[in-house]
DNA sequence: GCCGTTTTCGGCCCGACTGTTTTCAGTCG
């Protein structure tokens, strides 16, 4: 029998944040916020929500109390809230949109919504040239004029890029600044110190004796082509790629607090203040300073101020207010795996598929990195577009293979493997014959990605049940900005894993990051181990492994969570026979 | 609507900036 499919946490935390948004513009007070703040825990509760009402365990998620539990229960149970559409039906169809334009927002959607009757842009847009906003109260022909710049902005929306991508680019900038003599401490900040898997701005912060000597080296960088703001504490740049990049110059003994503040994020540095609020204290991007006495609490390091809070210090990379703060507290924070752990590749392409460089080349590269392994993963044949290896060349490749090791130029030993393709009915594209032979194998979807969650689940699944697959590939398909993922019950997916001894991986490639952060932490929470990989389709490519750990990390892993942190003989613990 | 290292009531993150005002509300990050 079809199961229904069940609410996602994706889309009940929608669902209450849109309740957020009506009670906003509404000019509700505190609501919002109280719906928003339960949304984000849902969103990223690394459980199923679902299972969490059943258990009646909802109001153990931070920020969900009597009320708002009812109405998860209610989302959960029949799929909508009737909170939700009586909001709805309470205000004019549109005015939500208005608030999407900068500038704009609840207190002035409603004022144009009920002095002009405006329902949605285009209507402002029409209001704004006909000049009929500037007489309304509160506004004035400066606010007409941003209104239709506004317009004009959200209509070439704004772009998210890769971390993959800028983060090459942030640390050329961070290394110029730092060549400066005036210049004391530079550090990345915001996301990009955070290791999000997607990026909208870059925030640089220093400490220079000379803060206009900095701003100028910075607005005139090469690929610089335009300066948004220029002054001696903040300026903003735009790169050719279309990259923001903000430079913030700060006092020296203000250095920690402002790392702090804009490494973020905006939800994590919430929870602080709330800390710091409880101690009569106030924090800001300036030092944690005592209320009472107006006096310094902290400020000069970052680790002051979490100390100062009664808090171990917390990794950027954890900084999302998913559980941090509590497990700074109770001094439970995992003990991330380490950017320097990993000890071969389990991922790689070479020329035999579609690869840049020779195995010989691959191995070459990864001893230059420090690895002890590098596992060679090629297409099977069913992967026409990628130049998929038969068996007999695939048998061809592993004769080098062994020939590369007996021969022992290098450091590096190479493991023999495939990145097969799990087929419509999960099974594998390289009879079983061939795949005993191999040292690793992945197993991956490349096609096919429309298929229902459940045929999904069961094909990959049904894979896992080969004795001889190692690894699930990409497991998820997504491609970031591009492709959403594929329909699938991960949690059957990790059950599956951690039960047959499977790991899962995460891939690193800049667009895949695949599992995700918060799907890794679901994943360990249900047991699963992992593999690392960068599926490298060159040598310099052997470099995206960084996101990929970034990534584990991110999801609360250790390096005893993945199985490549592991040498030799003890990775093969991890492979299946 | 939530929540407690001042609490079961009375608060709720903070500062910069802008444009509208003439002392501050709204918006943003």
């Amino acid at each position: 029998m079809e199961r229904l499919p069940g609410m996602t946490n994706l889309e009940v935390a929608a669902i209450l944040s849109e309740v957020a948004d009506l009670l906003e513009i509404q000019g509700v007070r505190f609501k919002p916020q109280a719906y928003r703040r339960a949304a984000q825990a849902i969103e990223t509760l690394p459980e199923d929500i679902a299972d969490v009402a059943r258990e009646e365990r909802l109001d153990e998620i931070p920020g969900v109390g009597k009320g708002i539990a009812g109405k998860v229960r209610e989302i959960v149970e029949t799929g909508s809230l009737a909170y939700l559409a009586s909001l709805r039906r309470e205000l004019p169809v549109g005015v939500q949109e208005l608030t999407r334009i900068e500038g704009i927002g609840p207190k002035k959607a409603a004022v144009l919504s009920r002095e002009l009757g405006i329902r949605s842009v285009d209507d402002l847009e029409a209001a704004a040239k006909a000049g009929r906003i500037r007489d309304l109260p509160g506004f004035g022909e400066k606010t007409e004029q941003n209104i239709l710049a506004g317009i004009a902005m959200s209509r070439t929306a704004k772009k998210r890029h890769l971390l993959g991508y800028i983060l090459p680019v942030a640390r050329e900038i961070e290394e110029r600044l730092a060549g400066l003599a005036s210049v004391r401490q530079v550090s990345l900040a915001g996301s990009i110190r955070r290791m999000k898997e997607t990026i909208g701005d870059l925030d640089i912060l220093a400490t220079s004796t000379r803060p206009e000597e900095v701003m100028e080296v910075f607005s005139t960088l090469p690929g610089v082509t335009r300066v948004l703001a220029r002054g001696t504490t903040k300026t903003s740049v735009v790169l050719a790629t279309g990259v923001q990049v903000d430079l913030r110059v700060v006092e020296e003994g203000q250095f920690g607090a402002a790392l702090q503040y804009f490494t973020g994020s905006k939800e994590h540095n919430i929870a602080l203040r709330r800390l710091a609020i409880a101690r009569n204290w106030r924090l800001n991007e300036y030092g944690l300073v005592d209320l009472a006495s107006n006096r310094m609490v902290a400020g000069e390091d970052e680790a002051g101020i979490y100390r100062a809070l009664g808090l171990a210090w917390i990794e950027p990379e954890l900084r999302e207010d998913r559980g941090e703060i509590e497990a700074a507290r109770a001094g439970t924070l995992p003990d991330l795996v380490g950017y320097g752990s990993i000890r071969g590749d389990l991922h790689v392409h070479t020329r035999w598929s579609e690869g840049a460089h020779s195995v010989g080349e691959m191995a070459e590269a990864a001893a230059a990195l420090g690895y002890e392994y590098i596992a060679v993963c090629d297409h099977a044949e069913t992967l026409h577009i990628a130049r998929g290896l038969s068996p007999e060349r695939l048998a061809d490749q592993v004769r080098e293979i062994e020939r590369i090791n007996r021969e022992g130029g290098s450091s590096v030993t190479v493991l023999s493997g495939t990145e097969c393709n799990i087929g419509m009915d999960g099974r594998i594209d390289l009879p079983d014959s061939v795949l005993a032979d191999l040292d690793v194998v992945v197993a991956s979807v490349h096609s096919g990605f429309r298929q229902p969650e459940r045929e999904m689940t069961e094909r990959v699944v049904t894979a896992m049940h080969n004795d001889h697959v190692d690894i699930i590939g990409h497991p998820t398909g997504r491609i970031l900005l591009a492709r959403e993922p594929y329909r699938i019950d991960l949690a059957a997916v990790f059950e599956a894993a951690a039960a047959l001894g499977v790991l899962l991986e995460i891939n690193a490639f800049p667009g895949r990051l695949d599992l995700s952060d918060v799907n890794a932490r679901s994943a360990r929470e249900a047991g699963v181990r992992f593999s690392l990989g960068s599926d490298a389709h060159s040598r310099e490519n052997l470099r995206y492994m960084e996101l990929g750990v970034a990534t584990a990390r991110r999801g609360w892993l250790t390096a005893d969570d993945i199985a490549n942190t592991r040498p030799l003989a003890g990775l093969r613990r991890f492979l299946r026979p």
